[in-house]
RNA sequence: GCUCCCAUCGUCUAGGGGUCUAGGACACAGGAUUUUCAAUCCUGCGACACGAGUUCAAAUCUCGUUGGGAGCACCA
């Protein structure tokens, strides 16, 4: 048997967007779950658009994403490499290739203009007809050719289609698709600067680098065709063919910025965890008999196969990736939540948050409020009121709490007798703090929520937060008193 | 315009002739719990695009219509 072979094999022409990481992590797991090996090249032929800066960045985020290649950059010594098509194209190995289908018969010289070529297109266009190149050099005569390159024309190289029958793809997750070979014009393979294009490229090195299987987005169904008949033309063997399903965002057609982010590293800005992306992003497209939906990145490989692809096209729900998210956090233990938080401090430039805060204080206040953390980014709003000297009062709350006229007395009888007391409370554990808290409501015939809220605004500043009695142990006797004496002088000193 | 792909709750999906008064998950609504916000638990809302055909029987097969998407570059 064939060991498995698969690629992913992005160009470097911006951001690696949702859908890129979806065909990355589908090869991916493919390979792993066939214990096949994944193969990474750059396609960076578009020398216009390719930046060294969006190449970084398609590593940074495959390393984030823990999608670790087999091949790929880094590996210059296989006997695969480069992996670079523009170190390929510098070795002469289009080249070569090009050079044996013209002399196969297969690929000829074409001197057209682009401008020609564009009013070809329209005017087929304009009969109803499909758009296509017609042909014109193809029988060029030796002479002929001599006569445009005096004149100082540059060659194309085209692909000599086939333009009778159908050409068929054997897809695996959409099954037999044919195409009318009538329809589909000779295609440029190589520029007139060198460079071959995508569709040339892709199929030299995935022929040279052995890849046996070909997942990709179904945007390149169409291209497929021109890619089977350059493997026939050089006597390959075609690799198999899975085309996925699109990623569509909100309004039906791309992923856009307003809807959810284009960029994978938004989600990381955010405090997403790769498991969570990888999770989420597996289930776009794929899925299992009883629809599960939590997954550890083991099941994942375990489970994932290409039989199990769907056909028809997915919307990216930022809702419930953050559910997700929220699920995967809580799945983990708090010291795991504090190095992942500790990392993404780091990831954001944060990291001087560390150093002002008690890092034991922090574990501690990451247990109490462990189950609200949905991303990363929540943790300082959730717990940062723990760590500042100075409180940030919430306007809405101290009105509220503290200053309406139904509660201001209560609340000011509240807060003076707390500081009192608690200044002798010899128990601050929370569930003796509880008991003082429920033992003044008694006897001021209070209820108990008068005498919680208010004391939580003072220490918090705001009314939402950790259970209250573990806060205040958390806190500990001194800060809280310092607290309770900070509100009464901020709110009822006149 | 031409070619190809696709069509189950708002979203991701299960289901591939009878077990479907269509299952799960997110979201949404209500309730329980709680000192707050969450989390958790329970309940509810909610879909086979349409039309023909095949069949005893169609969400499931076929054709058509409509709708959506992609490709048609010296982009990948």
């Amino acid at each position: 048997m064939v060991d498995i072979r698969v690629r992913f094999a992005p160009s470097p022409t911006g951001d690696l967007h949702i859908g890129g990481v979806r065909t990355a992590l589908f090869n991916w797991l493919f390979a792993k779950n066939k214990n096949g090996k994944f193969i990474l090249r750059i396609e960076n032929t578009d020398e216009l658009r390719s930046t060294e800066a969006s190449t970084n960045v398609i590593l940074d985020i495959m390393n984030w994403l823990k999608l670790n290649w087999d091949e790929g950059p880094g590996n210059e010594l296989s006997k695969y490499a480069p992996y670079y098509q523009m170190e390929r194209r510098d070795k002469g190995i289009y080249q070569t290739y090009v050079d044996k289908l013209i002399n196969s018969g297969f690929a000829y010289r074409c001197y057209c203009s682009i401008k020609e070529v564009d009013e070809m297109r329209k005017n087929a266009q304009n009969n109803k007809l499909s758009p296509r190149y017609d042909g014109r050099c193809k029988n060029l005569t030796l002479i002929q050719i001599k006569q445009k390159e005096a004149e100082g024309k540059k060659a194309v190289i085209r692909f000599k289609m086939s333009n009778v029958g159908i050409t068929v793809l054997n897809d695996l997750i959409r099954g037999r698709v044919e195409f009318d070979n009538s329809l589909l014009g000779d295609f440029v393979i190589m520029k007139s600067n060198g460079t071959p294009t995508y569709n040339f490229a892709c199929v030299v090195d995935d022929y040279l680098m052995e890849i046996t299987h070909v997942l990709r987005g179904d945007d390149h169904i169409s291209n497929t065709p021109r890619q089977i008949q350059i493997y026939d033309a050089l006597g390959w063997r075609i690799p198999e063919f899975a085309h996925l399903s699109m990623i569509l965002g909100h309004d039906g057609t791309r992923l856009s910025k307003r809807y959810g982010h284009t960029s994978v590293l938004e989600y990381r800005k955010e405090g997403y965890l790769q498991e969570t992306l990888l999770n989420y992003i597996a289930l776009l497209g794929w899925s299992t008999e009883n629809s599960q939906q939590i997954f550890t990145i083991e099941e994942l490989i375990e489970n994932f196969s290409i039989e199990r692809c769907g056909v028809s096209p997915s919307t990216f729900d930022p809702a419930k990736l953050l559910w997700l998210n929220g699920e995967k956090i809580r799945s983990k233990n708090p010291d795991q939540v504090y190095e992942l938080f500790v990392d993404w401090l780091k990831y954001t430039n944060n990291e001087k948050l560390i150093e002002e805060w008690d890092v034991n204080l922090l574990k501690k206040a990451i247990i109490l409020e462990h189950d609200k953390i949905k991303i990363l980014k929540d943790i300082p709003s959730l717990v940062g009121f723990f760590f500042k000297k100075d409180i940030e009062y919430n306007e809405k709350a101290v009105q509220k709490v503290l200053l309406s006229d139904k509660s201001k007395n209560i609340a000011k009888l509240v807060l003076v007798e707390s500081a009192l007391r608690l200044l002798n409370q010899q128990d601050f554990s929370s569930s003796a703090l509880e008991q003082y808290a429920r033992e003044l409501a008694l006897e001021k015939g209070l209820k108990t929520g008068q005498v919680f809220h208010p004391i939580r605004v003072a220490i918090s500043g705001k009314t939402q937060g950790p259970s209250l009695f573990h806060m205040m142990e958390l806190m500990g006797q001194n800060e809280v008193i310092r607290r309770i004496n900070i509100a009464i002088n901020k709110f009822f000193k006149k």
